[in-house]
DNA sequence: CTGTATCCGGAACGATACTG
DNA sequence: CAGTATCGTTCCGGATACAG
């Protein structure tokens, strides 16, 4: 997994109150960025842009604690952490898909009934 | 749809931080409250047990602003409203199912991780 | 019956600064 | 590099009371 994640990953993938959400606001973005190998936490830091170390921390801390991933911290210097999914955690990938898919059909529904809405009041 | 609404219809349904989650706390229930046929403000608040008014009527606008539910007003006294779903609203049941078998399947996996971290800390 | 009007507590999220 | 420590804000949801 030497491929570096993408800084735009999530460009286009709109937190405006979609009405299907994983966890917490960072849990699905996170699987995403962990689903195709184990990453460490400043690479994390890049696709989810303006992170705070601080909620990125919450983050990955809640979702170790619920069993969706593993913490292996190596004993170096400068110290390296990684993060990886497990079984569980990649279980969650099929309904976010499910999620996926429903937005890519019909957000921009949802979207043109909200801006039809607000125009006419 | 004379058929009353099961007043224990989420009971076993638990807001526990679950991973998964459509809108807002209670738009999923309500989708699935009026599956089966329009419903009126009331009927609603059998089965979603607690629900104060104000957040009901809060998620119903939310919901009819995004076009996943129609409100009917009849003129009568007492005064009558009818919810319910639209076609974009009834395509939200199949994510819904997804998440709901998710949780049917993984959920206590995830509920015993979450109890073995709290124990041995 | 179907809502509105106020007020309020807590959690989620973020900004900023600092550390082993 | 991988976090912690504080502090502040915003927002969701609820309690309670009242209205057309």
């Amino acid at each position: 997994m030497a491929e570096p994640l993408d800084p735009d990953l999530f460009t286009g993938c709109p937190p405006v109150a979609a009405p299907i959400r994983i966890g917490d606001k960072w849990t699905a973005k996170i699987i995403r960025c962990l689903e195709p190998g184990p990453r460490r936490f400043t690479e994390l830091q890049t696709p989810l842009r303006g992170i705070t170390p601080k909620v990125l921390t919450e983050s990955l801390r809640a979702m170790e604690r619920d069993g969706l991933l593993t913490r292996t911290a190596y004993d170096e210097i400068p110290p390296r952490v990684e993060y990886e999914l497990t079984e569980l955690g990649r279980s969650l990938i099929e309904p976010m898909n499910a999620g996926c898919e429903w937005s890519r059909k019909h957000l921009s529904e949802l979207m043109r009934a909200r801006d039809a809405w607000y125009a006419s009041s």
